[in-house]
DNA sequence: GAGGAGTTTCCTGTTT
DNA sequence: CAAACAGGAAACTCCT
């Protein structure tokens, strides 16, 4: 997990960088280097980040285990409306949800709860349900009267790719129901996708939210290389060149892909940062 | 208030 | 066969 790296003392970090086969002065230049740059961008991600994330929290922190995503209490802007919220005890990891949520009902009135659409949908089910479907078939796209009919504040939005960023740099979530697969490339892994999906979901006050849906907004990054598809590899994703601030993602290796000299460097430290990593 | 980015919902079809 | 993947379409939310 990327925590094993942001826990490393620099003379850790450089002597574990070195190869036999390198000049050491090089060796630690480069280590030294690379620390650096990890620990900037860890540090400004620090100081980004919003608490948006206890948004979906349903129990408090431990305080002496503070977490990255616990470090923005200087920041209040696009910061949660704390009297907006009112947490209910239940843990977001638990097994499959409960739906009679009562922290929900804060938020919507029971008109909207759960709107029925104009399709030919018969609040019963009934037998004929199929040829009624086909009858009248629901266009493409969200129902009519779908939406939240909330006023209620909520805080600025954190984008699906910065949501997976920030669970992967949370030692409650990650490895537990994501993980890192490749911290050097950026690629990771949804451990437990509905779970994900279900936190995501908590986050946005949406329980109907599910890993398909999660995972079409997921898809919509790939157009902006946001985030990137790892072919073959079921349920793993990967930070693309653009993606969210601290994530690493393929462009870290750009700084040594520069020349043909810098290039060998790059595979081994590639490979290097996968091996410390636990790939 | 318009417009755009991002998200949600639903759908069809394909791949693993 | 089920689950994941891909992406079109359209409604919706939020931000500028």
């Amino acid at each position: 997990c990327g925590l094993d790296l942001r826990n490393m003392k620099r003379e850790n970090f450089v002597q574990r960088m070195a190869h036999p086969s390198m000049d050491p002065v090089a060796s630690r230049k480069i280590g030294d280097n690379i620390f650096d740059r990890l620990h900037t961008r860890l540090n400004e991600d620090m100081f980004r980040q919003s608490s948006i994330f206890r948004y979906a929290e349903s129990e408090p922190y431990h305080h002496e285990q503070q977490t990255m995503l616990d470090l923005d209490a200087a920041d209040h802007k696009n910061r949660m409306y704390a009297s907006d919220y009112n947490p209910n005890d239940q843990t977001l990891l638990q097994g499959p949800c409960d739906s009679s949520d009562d922290a929900e009902n804060v938020f919507r009135s029971e008109e909207t709860a759960s709107p029925e659409y104009s399709y030919g949908s018969d609040v019963s089910k009934s037998g004929d349900e199929d040829d009624k479907r086909k009858m009248s078939k629901r266009p493409p796209g969200k129902p009519r009267g779908s939406g939240r009919k909330t006023s209620i504040k909520r805080p600025k939005s954190v984008s699906v790719p910065e949501f997976l960023r920030n669970l992967l740099f949370d030692p409650k979530y990650c490895p537990s129901i994501i993980k890192w697969e490749d911290y050097a490339l950026g690629k990771f892994r949804l451990v437990k996708p509905d779970e994900v999906a279900k936190l995501w979901g908590k986050m946005k006050q949406n329980d109907n939210m599910t890993f398909e849906k999660f995972s079409r907004a997921m898809r919509y990054h790939y157009r902006q290389s946001v985030l990137v598809s790892v072919p073959t590899a079921r349920l793993v994703y990967q930070f693309g060149p653009k993606g969210p601030s601290g994530a690493p993602s393929p462009a870290f290796c750009r700084y040594f892909a520069g020349s043909s000299q810098r290039h060998g460097l790059k595979n081994s430290l590639e490979n290097k940062l996968g091996f410390m990593t636990g790939r």
